[in-house]
DNA sequence: TAGGACCTTGGAGTGCACTCCAGGCAAGCC
DNA sequence: GGCTTGCCTGGAGTGCACTCCAAGGTCCTA
């Protein structure tokens, strides 16, 4: 898991109020795919994978071609750890990966693409919340039966 | 929030407060499987999996072996679905099913699995809610770079 | 009573997101 | 130099939740 801190900023402000503390600072951030893959909790085995498919936005090596992973990787991974959250197939990840590394001329359409996204979220919570009140009613049910079993059909 | 029957029965009545609408009445409910399939919106072949796996409690059949639905497995099936969209796996949902085929005994584990996925649920749209913050966050960015592309680095 | 739509079964196939393996290179330590 | 540990690659394997197939039986309408 990545985030242990669920902190939740009730309305966005202009900067992030909680950066993601970085393991080091930037300079020094030359991290091992070992060392990553403690950080996020993805094992190597899936950040090459990603790196192969196109989700990585090409990973520095060192001279004898050893990954090296900087803060800015940290960040990718730990946004792309909340698209993975969303349920947002993979191919959709690589899509929006695609328009990052074509520039600047691509913000509308990633904006796009996270309005989507939120859509789908937004869509997704109303479900949870749905099927929330099945469950309370359901263990409800249990409760009740439980307490007064000489009622129970 | 999208709730659209949120009614919370403080005391759970002996019956659903909004019981999901039957195709037909208690009675003349003896479904086949395409009609369930249309109903549901799961495959036969789906529905069948399903029944093979021991995630139906037992579905009737006509003299010649079909497979004849009651409102009873509409209602099953509907929670079925609400538990599928937790994300809770086939496994876990095969495991109620059998804690309800072993009798009213089972109900404080039904219970218990019911509180579990509860908090699961719970945590899930935590999550969410922390991934909405964050989409918000990505695309209130691309709407100012877009309307001050100079400050954009 | 013929045709077509629908149903049955066991078992094989699919797509996704990893997950692992074999064989080999490289760096650090005694 | 030998040993261990970590990393590299392409490709094969895994687990889940379906999804489909082939071969055949059933139901309904004309």
């Amino acid at each position: 898991m990545i985030e242990s801190t669920p902190v939740r900023t009730g309305r966005p402000g202009p900067c992030v109020s909680t950066p993601p503390p970085h393991p080091r600072p930037d300079g020094q951030d030359r991290y091992t795919i070992s060392e990553v893959s403690a950080w996020t909790g993805l094992t190597a085995h899936t950040l090459r994978w990603y790196e192969r498919i196109g989700l990585m936005p090409h990973v520095d090596r060192s001279h004898t071609g050893q990954r090296r992973f900087t803060n800015r990787d940290l960040d990718w991974l730990a946004f792309v750890g909340k698209l993975r959250l969303t349920g947002m197939p993979v191919a959709d990840m690589v899509r929006y990966a695609e328009l990052v590394r074509e520039g600047e001329h691509t913000f509308e359409a990633r904006q796009e693409l996270l309005k989507a996204t939120r859509r789908d979220v937004r869509a997704r919570i109303a479900e949870l919340q749905d099927t929330l009140a099945v469950l309370d009613h359901k263990i409800d049910f249990y409760a009740g039966a439980r307490r007064a079993p000489e009622r129970t059909t």
